[in-house]
DNA sequence: AACGCAGATTGATAAAAGTCAAAAACACTG
DNA sequence: CAGTGTTTTTGACTTTTATCAATCTGCGTT
């Protein structure tokens, strides 16, 4: 269950990295629109790479915050974990996605943000960020969006952990990693689990045991397969019927 | 169980109104921190009041956005609503929260906020606010902090919804009211409630005749007094203990 | 190849919360 | 102030999910 989860030791990758300007994640990731030379005030900004091996923390609960993080490469979930050892998983992450944004408001980080895969990340160091802001409005404006699409996410997420039964929760959970998927370009049905059981389980407020439990009914059901971390969505039409048009009562 | 929630009749206050730097919730609201002659750039930017009749709504999900809004008085919930008619309540408000911002993203609200009592808000035209912002840093930053604590809270609640039983959920609840009350100078262990049991249900991932069991145990405790909508915490302390010291498990 | 271990599955049983129903307390309206 | 509809409480029963335990699988090590 505890993850040996010492500090990433500080990797900068020194060597020439794909500029922003470059990258193929953009459209995904904090500079959506910008001229080109906006871009080029951004190349410099996320001047560093680091690589996150799988299990390390890119960041923990209670550092000190200084910068927002662009997963290049990999895949991430963050953990809070309250006073009394009780800990959740509170999201995951992969290439294009931004995390470390709950450090903002108090300067402090207040979850864990651990590699699930060997990772790389483009740090944006926040104190810039906000001064490049300042100059650049289509930036700022792109900074909020981003900011505001994980309030969005999170109310969502409650919506699911409030209302939903289990074997709902993981159907949404498998349409949503399946969207993301897409987004990317890749396979939308056909996809490997970076996380275990256990970590869907804290996610989705679930025990591991009934995470397996749902998954092994809708593989009865024929509407996935599952071979160990491998899903195919056999039948996404009918899992998202599943997901509309149920008792709608909670 | 359904709000009549027509649009609020737009309300809009011309006579002369409290400005910001005047305003006695301004360390709760957005211009926190900020020296005289920046409060008054942004008393000229608030510069519509609204009043909102209990029941109805502020703004709806799918409506345009253009504005966030500080709670002058009075008390909102927001609420998600999935297509298939599932709901959920997602937060409450008080005097001197912000609310709206999940519509930044999409230029979009993604929520209903209704007001659960007689309310007015001040509202504060989200181009304009990032305008100034790009003049004003130290209003970029409150902003990016007001934006970040959303997300801060919102990781708890899933913590919450995830991890919690029953009756831990309610404590956390009361508590949670209690500390916004003490922040606002009010007593912190006697309060009356704005929200139904239904709507603490909704809210907490529960039905309500669960919370009304939850408060009837508290009662029989002694940690609690229940008279309706007035709560009394007899024993915070207690009440704090029950929620670290639990078990610890899920 | 054998071992040990972490992760996953499955079954039997227990605990928690939901459902349904009835009655009481209230609050608003005419 | 009587009457109607909403909100709350409480009880009996059901469903869902957690818990505990046993077994299985695959992987990395030695």
């Amino acid at each position: 269950m505890n993850e040996l989860s010492r500090q990433a030791t500080l990797n900068p990758i020194h060597a020439p990295h794909t500029a922003c300007s470059q990258c193929n994640l953009q459209e995904l990731c904090l500079p959506v629109g910008l001229t080109t030379a906006e871009l080029s005030t951004i190349d410099h900004l996320v001047s560093e790479r680091r690589k996150v091996a799988r299990g390390d923390a890119l960041f923990c609960s209670g550092d000190h915050f200084t910068a927002i993080y662009a997963v290049k490469l990999g895949f991430f979930k963050t953990e809070v974990l309250s006073e009394d050892g009780r800990h959740q998983v509170t999201s995951f992450y992969m290439a294009g996605e931004v995390l470390g944004m709950d450090g903002i408001s108090a300067e402090t980080h207040h979850c864990d943000a651990i590699a699930l895969e060997d990772s790389e990340v483009c740090l944006i160091p926040f104190n810039q960020l906000e001064s490049v802001s300042l100059k650049v409005p289509t930036l700022q404006r792109h900074l909020h969006r981003v900011l505001s699409r994980e309030i969005v996410r999170d109310q969502g997420m409650m919506m699911m952990l409030g209302a939903m039964r289990a074997e709902e929760r993981v159907i949404a959970f498998l349409l949503n990693l399946s969207q993301r998927y897409i987004a990317r370009g890749y396979a939308a049905a056909d996809f490997n689990l970076r996380m275990t059981r256990e970590e869907i389980g804290s996610y989705l407020g679930l025990k591991l045991e009934t995470v397996s439990r749902a998954f092994s009914h809708l593989q009865e059901e024929g509407l996935v397969q599952v071979e160990k971390k491998r899903i195919r969505l056999m039948d996404t039409a009918k899992l998202k019927k599943l997901l509309s048009h149920d008792d709608a009562s909670r």
